[in-house]
DNA sequence: GGAGAATACGAGCGAATACTCGTATTCGCA
DNA sequence: TGCGAATACGAGTATTCGCTCGTATTCTCC
């Protein structure tokens, strides 16, 4: 009960390690997975030694979990942008998929990394953890779309299409990255009818 | 140059011990996934030594190798079941789903180890190369589907549409396997759903 | 029943890898 | 300018895990 840890009062070199280490974990942990990603490969991306990465993460789960509050942020903006617009169930249903599938599609691309981490089941699962705010938000949202634009579904039956429209969303999300240029639009025109022929008969 | 691997006269007691092997991987593969399932644990599920493990398969890989084979042999059973039927392009839209999913969703309820060896991402490389026939085989039945059912599409499009029409089938799986009873068949009625929201512009 | 092959065992080897430790260098601050 | 803390290093440690090897037992077939 004594080894208490007290938090080192860092500098600002130290302060930009720490981002550079999470940037070349993102790297490695999006090219390779979270086992098979090794400290030691991970302090040489970031171009330092494996002494130096545990001056600041106190071990390998502890990286990810950094990883994962940095996504956890921008995800939050992405769903803000998402589903923050006033006004928003009265929308036109092709607009209303345009505007909470495109923010979120657009973190995803620009993020490798985070499906890497979250999407596998390699996952640490204290990483999982964490994960389920976010994806717990991301459903209450969504029951809350349901809520506005299907108003005569029972509680379950809200649930249940929020879970899969949310399961859809994400199993198109590789369709999407792994396309390039034209393709990707077109895989994502994909995405929103698929998301649209599903709503459309209780949401049309 | 010399060392031919001569294949070995099994004796009765071995095909049994093979087939001990392969159920016992089945399982500690479905439940850890590849990587972190070790030969020692698949040994012990079997019930012999880690010795006896490798008079049968030569290394981990060889192990999952003959699994996926296993495996193979039922899918390829599924997909003849979900696809063989006569005049099947002229069903409803409705009866055809239902044709075509039941099967491979009461597959997939059967062989849990299957998703978990094949739809990881720590799946090693020849396992990858051995799923891929299957996929390919998947793929062109669906095209050939929508070849008959929606003749107007341009080939492109009718590629994309099979890959879409796969990969929502395949994330909803987790969903149908998870659930268990009245919930699983609400998550297979939803599954069909979003197959017919999807396809029903092009192919009702 | 006896010879040779197949099956079985399990301690332990070798490689990989998360993490430590002793030491050297640089920074913040008075 | 000098002192304590933070940063940096990288060889070394402890552990895990795939797999081997020497040996013992059981089966097949004559």
């Amino acid at each position: 009960m004594t080894d208490e840890e007290r938090p080192r009062r860092r500098q600002a070199r130290g302060e930009r390690r720490i981002e550079e280490i999470l940037t070349a974990a993102a790297g490695v942990f999006a090219a390779t997975g979270y086992e098979a990603a090794t400290t030691n490969a991970i302090a040489a991306a970031a171009g330092i030694s494996p002494g130096s990465l545990y001056q600041f993460f106190k071990n390998k789960e502890a990286i990810a979990q950094a990883l994962a509050d940095r996504f956890v942020v921008q995800m939050r903006a992405a769903h803000q942008e998402a589903f923050g617009a006033v006004g928003f169930a009265a929308l036109d249903l092709d607009e209303m998929l345009d505007r909470m599938i495109d923010p979120i599609v657009a973190f995803n691309v620009a993020n490798p990394g985070f499906k890497a981490l979250f999407a596998r089941p390699d996952m640490p699962p204290g990483l999982a953890e964490a994960a389920r705010p976010i994806q717990a938000a991301l459903l209450g949202r969504v029951e809350q779309v349901l809520v506005a634009r299907a108003p005569g579904l029972g509680e379950d039956e809200r649930r249940r299409m929020a879970r899969v429209l949310i399961q859809i969303f994400q199993a198109m999300v590789p369709l999407v990255t792994a396309a390039e240029g034209d393709e990707r639009t077109a895989a994502v025109v994909e995405l929103k009818k698929v998301l649209r022929g599903y709503l459309a008969p209780v949401a049309g």
